[in-house]
DNA sequence: AGCACATACCGAGGAACCCTCAGGTTAGAG
DNA sequence: CTCTAACCTGAGGGTTCCTCGGTATGTGCT
């Protein structure tokens, strides 16, 4: 299911098409915030003052759309996990990053499965950023298993599946009873290894 | 958001009523299989052998064909968690019967998104038979807990949080990549409550 | 300034799917 | 056999997807 180059969306050359593809990943944002990520792309569109043949022209695939509009935010979530990686503390780096993570998968509905699919799937728009992503955070996983704080034998893998399932599960849940963070530290204070009481 | 009455989709009285419905039945089966939750109605009820508007007539709403669609697992899940209850290892039965909530969750995609709407949204199809499975898991959470084998202070509530995200993750993994059964080990040793070794 | 053309925009239109409803058909009770 | 409630049909209006041929325009070059 390698579907030959993944499209990145790129800022286009001419100013008028610099000009649509900002307004377009505005209404985009606005709209995924709303809607999820099957908002319509029309609307989008509309939303943005542009024919719907320019929305497709910049962003050929709703997978493309996403990922601009969600890059940056994850952008800054590598780039966090790169910070805390020197941390004195790497449990606390560790479940710092994931809080933040879940919080940024579920941004909108439906986003954290396009990343999921993402993860594995290169020939995928998110593919590189997912990649990225997962580096960071097996780097922070690997420090503190390496200080003995979480048990040795959890792979950045499941770590990723977990993280996704808990932010899944905020994605579904209503605005008050989010019980995401509760699920997460849970799972954390599972994978502690906890030699501390006698 | 509470829609008048859910429509429990029930046998119809007639004859050829009664065939078209199971035969309905049955292509949706097969459908939700295949392409998921979203699978085309209009194929469904092509493959069926049967007009669209047939197909509405039994079942009015996606929902409700989904309800009668996996209603009959549900029931079987009920049974097994009363059948467990009174297990002699209160520990043993609850991680059998999440397991077992797990792979059912999972039979087809969507059908996760859709249970946990159903959980706490009344005026849903399955809302009838997702309360049914929550008591049953509450109750076999609640043994666990009072033979002091699980912590006390994880709520029914964060039991189907989690077992809804791990099923989401089983949903999402590709046929030979299935971590779901790993992270449910993790997440149950995570709650286990080990007071054994010295 | 004027030209040329790569770049960008437009929106009609075919296809898939949703769901409704007015009118025709039929099973089955009496 | 009659009658009617139950059932079936499929055309059709609405939405969204995505493509594509035609048109417009920004920009570099002379």
């Amino acid at each position: 299911m390698t579907t030959g180059t993944p499209h990145i969306a790129q800022r286009p050359r001419r100013a008028d098409g610099r000009r649509n593809y900002d307004a377009i990943l505005a209404a985009a944002r606005k709209a995924f915030e709303a809607d999820g990520s099957e908002a319509s792309l029309e609307s989008i569109a509309a939303q943005a003052g542009v024919a719907i043949g320019t929305l497709y022209r910049h962003f050929p695939a709703r997978a493309s759309l996403v990922e601009a509009a969600t890059r940056d935010g994850l952008a800054d979530l590598v780039a966090h996990a790169e910070r805390l990686a020197s941390s004195p503390d790497p449990l606390l780096a560790l479940s710092e990053w994931m809080e933040r993570a879940v919080r940024h998968f579920s941004t909108f509905r439906g986003l954290v499965g396009i990343l999921a699919q993402s993860m594995y799937d290169e020939g995928t728009p998110s593919h590189a950023m997912c990649s990225a992503m997962h580096h960071g955070g097996a780097d922070l996983l690997r420090a503190a298993q390496a200080a003995g704080l979480v048990r040795a034998d959890l792979t950045p893998d499941e770590l990723f599946a977990v993280l996704s399932g808990v932010a899944w599960v905020r994605e579904q849940s209503l605005p008050g009873r989010d019980g995401s963070p509760r699920i997460l530290r849970l799972f954390l204070e599972g994978i502690t290894t906890r030699d501390r009481e006698p």
